[in-house]
DNA sequence: CTGAAAGCGCTTACAG
DNA sequence: CTGAAAGCGCTTACAG
């Protein structure tokens, strides 16, 4: 291994000038920065980030905390939003450590393993924990970062996709298409991010003084997030909301061995602007959500809280916008 | 922050002791070890990652390396990859840091960053880059291993899936059904996997000494690797292997599409059980690639290189068996 | 069983 | 513009 001591030795310089031409540092004669420069390349010269992190006491790694039950996810939606996350902190000069946090973890309140040995100097948690966990790791000196989801914790900083406002949009633009007897489809207790969407809908059904019958509620999974086969109600709305296109896509399915065409008989909007949206026959007009830009901001309010600048302090939920992808699901009837 | 310093300070002993106590080392008494292990948890002590790596000259952290182009990909693949190695990583306390290698990088034969910084003590290369980079990354001073493609590399190890072994059982399966004109799916001049799959196709025709029609051989895709439309031979074989789910899923769109039935006129293989292999109609069968299974052999193959078992030199190509997946897709013409 | 000393590779603060 | 000294938190080798 070559250290700066090394190259110093050879250049007849002492470690301070080799650290402060490496680190483009003032105080050494342009010409001897070059020199030690040349010098470093030949020799094959590597930082060595631990001694560097252990004068500065930071590690410019930060932790990625999955739970379990996100990281098993056919699609790897959180996996491709922790490709995203890698890709911003690479830019600041920073890596990210993914953790997977396992139900066991999470039940014995377990900080991430690699933030314990000081590995990392702050925690993005990506996907919902059990409330006691989130409550555990707030009151623990953590700098944390919580991604798409919510929390009632105060003192936390949250980034979520604005799921009620891109459902309202998406309603408005049905309701622009003539259609007035609208439904929904999912279960609206099993995370915050159906129920904001259902409540979106609804925002533009009052908003445009139309009533929601509830019979055009459809449940899509139980309590503990499995799905369930769909019942189709006796009379069906002209239009269903869908609470992601994976249930965009049984819908459609379920509509179509009944004998009921989409859209002509009945129109069909998703959430995610997933595979199912482009598989389904028609495909979903839908909510494509901005992964890129949720990373992005996520990262940055991280790092601004690493480094201090002290006035940006207080915490915040910050809402990210979806765009709506129009395709060929949804009627105009009017 | 809590050091051992302030541990000993409050134990009133020497910082040897404490960092011996911690660490379950000999030479201090049981007695002492718990009271000092308690006053540890009680303080909030964390370990100090960087502090040990500066003695160490080991970070415990593994690079995986991912060319852009893979990274991209709808079902994230080589994601999932990742995520099953950095569990399997976890249980030996190692950390996995994922570093996309842009194209750019990729050209400049440019190191990962981490182990530039001696972030991290090996490399674990996911997804076939360019052969110049492969011959740069060899000739410089880094633990290695390669995992999901070939190099041709004397001193590399290698672990992949036996693509050639696995479509040779799937073929043997197709003429024990009774199929005697088989065809192939995909541009064997794409990558290894692709050739070594048909290869394998091969070999079974050839042991049972049938022969291979050219014009059943069907390119899905151009030499850089992106899908064309299938062009369907005049006269069809009674199955044909396609080289990946998604190509199979695309096939029998196009054979439904030209009225032609599967399985009942035509069967159809695939490779992956990925997506596409349950959402076609009727389901395929297909290849399973065992994940696990190589994520495993090749964290553990790093590791040895690392914690050097000097016995365990040399280097090697390791193939990881798949298993075969029956669906609806193939048809029983005896 | 316990501890004083040295050192891992670097950077900061200070002196020249 | 350049460098000697101290220190970041820990562990190893040695002495008692």
């Amino acid at each position: 291994m070559v250290t700066m001591g090394d190259i110093a030795k050879k250049a007849g310089v002492s470690t301070v000038t080799v650290s402060k031409a490496l680190n483009d540092k003032e105080g050494v004669s342009d010409e001897m920065k070059r020199k030690i420069k040349q010098m470093a390349a030949d020799m094959g010269y590597r930082f060595h980030a631990a001694a560097k992190s252990m004068r500065s006491g930071r590690t410019n790694n930060i932790v990625i905390l999955i739970p379990e039950r996100f990281a098993g996810d056919e699609q790897a939606f959180y996996l491709k939003f922790y490709r995203q996350i890698i890709s911003v902190l690479e830019s600041y000069d920073y890596y990210g450590i993914l953790q997977i946090l396992s139900s066991d973890d999470e039940e014995r309140l377990m900080l991430p393993k690699a933030f314990l040995e000081n590995r990392a100097d702050g925690v993005i948690v990506l996907g919902q924990p059990k409330k006691e966990y989130i409550e555990h790791v707030t009151k623990e000196n953590v700098p944390l970062v919580f991604l798409d989801f919510y929390t009632d914790q105060l003192n936390a900083d949250v980034v979520v996709t604005d799921n009620f406002y891109a459902v309202y949009e998406l309603t408005n633009y049905l309701i622009s298409q003539g259609h007035r007897e609208i439904g929904f489809v999912g279960n609206v207790h099993t995370t915050s991010s159906i129920q904001d969407r259902f409540l979106g809908m609804y925002k533009s059904l009052l908003e445009h003084r139309l009533p929601f019958n509830e019979r055009y509620l459809v449940s899509d999974r139980d309590d503990a997030g499995r799905f369930i086969d769909l019942v189709l109600p006796e009379k069906l709305p002209t239009a269903f909301v869908c609470n992601c296109d994976h249930v965009g896509y049984l819908l459609i399915k379920k509509l179509s061995d009944s004998g009921i065409r989409v859209p002509e008989d009945c129109s069909v909007v998703g959430f995610d602007n997933d595979i199912y949206a482009t598989l389904s026959t028609p495909p979903l007009t839908t909510v494509e959500v901005d992964l890129e830009e949720m990373a992005k901001v996520a990262t940055k309010r991280m790092i601004e809280k690493l480094e201090g600048d002290k006035g940006s302090d207080g915490y915040g939920r910050i809402l990210i916008k979806g765009s709506i992808v129009f395709r060929e699901s949804v009627k105009n009837i009017q």
